[in-house]
DNA sequence: AATCATTTGTACTACATTCGCGAATAAATA
DNA sequence: TATTTATTCGCGAATGTAGTACAAATGATT
């Protein structure tokens, strides 16, 4: 097994499940996208995102059981694993040294000629 | 054209590029992602996203003088731009924010049951 | 000085993975 | 069984990646 790097979307729905738990399933993980992120994804783009998650080992996830509203299949819920806790720190950690860099060379409003 | 989005690779080429300014050029770019990012790219991978990146208005380029130097091809430079710069600003505060979340909710240490 | 080998660097090709939507499907309750 | 809420499937497009071919510069060879 090769992929177990965080692709951009794959990063921000793991970081979003974080948010929401214990509560992260497809539909809350598409608002929070929409209301944290500013990002609209359709819940199809986000339950392949949570599946290659799951194949990497990033997430774990059970279906719940029924509720009393008037209809409504059952809910999947995902639950962050520590290895994605990890992937995330790692990739963080990665850009702020980057930007650090881009800092101390005194970049902050632009790029000078 | 829809593509404005930077993917997980260009975002830390377009973080190289700034970094090397005004210096940035294909292998110079690998190596800081390398040092900096740990992160081994081949140069074909460093291109192509560069490529995206110029296609996108995130960079400009143009090829450098003549060197000293034993042997080599003219180098073509690169320069992030003031829009590069933007996107790069905007996607790292989108995950700050969901990263602040996190931390509100006490989840340094990982998920509690 | 013409050519060629060597070095440094860029461009192209091909393929795997990731992204993302719309449609299809499933399961729950009134 | 009609309606609602949710997940799964299928496919085209964009992104990520290695590998290979190609280009251009200079030092060496003749």
């Amino acid at each position: 097994m090769k992929g177990e790097r965080l692709g951009e979307f794959e990063e921000l729905v793991l970081l979003a499940a974080c948010n929401l738990h214990p509560d992260a399933y497809g539909v809350s993980i598409q608002e929070t996208l929409h209301t944290q992120a500013q990002r609209s994804a359709s819940l199809g783009a986000i339950y392949a995102a949570l599946d290659r998650l799951q194949r990497k080992g990033y997430v774990d996830s059970w279906v719940g059981g029924a509720t009393r509203q008037r209809g409504g299949r059952r809910k999947r819920f995902y639950q962050v694993t520590a290895a994605g806790l990890t992937a995330l720190a790692e990739s963080r950690a990665v850009r702020e040294r980057l930007w650090r860099g881009l800092e101390d060379l005194g970049l902050a409003g632009g790029l000078a000629t």
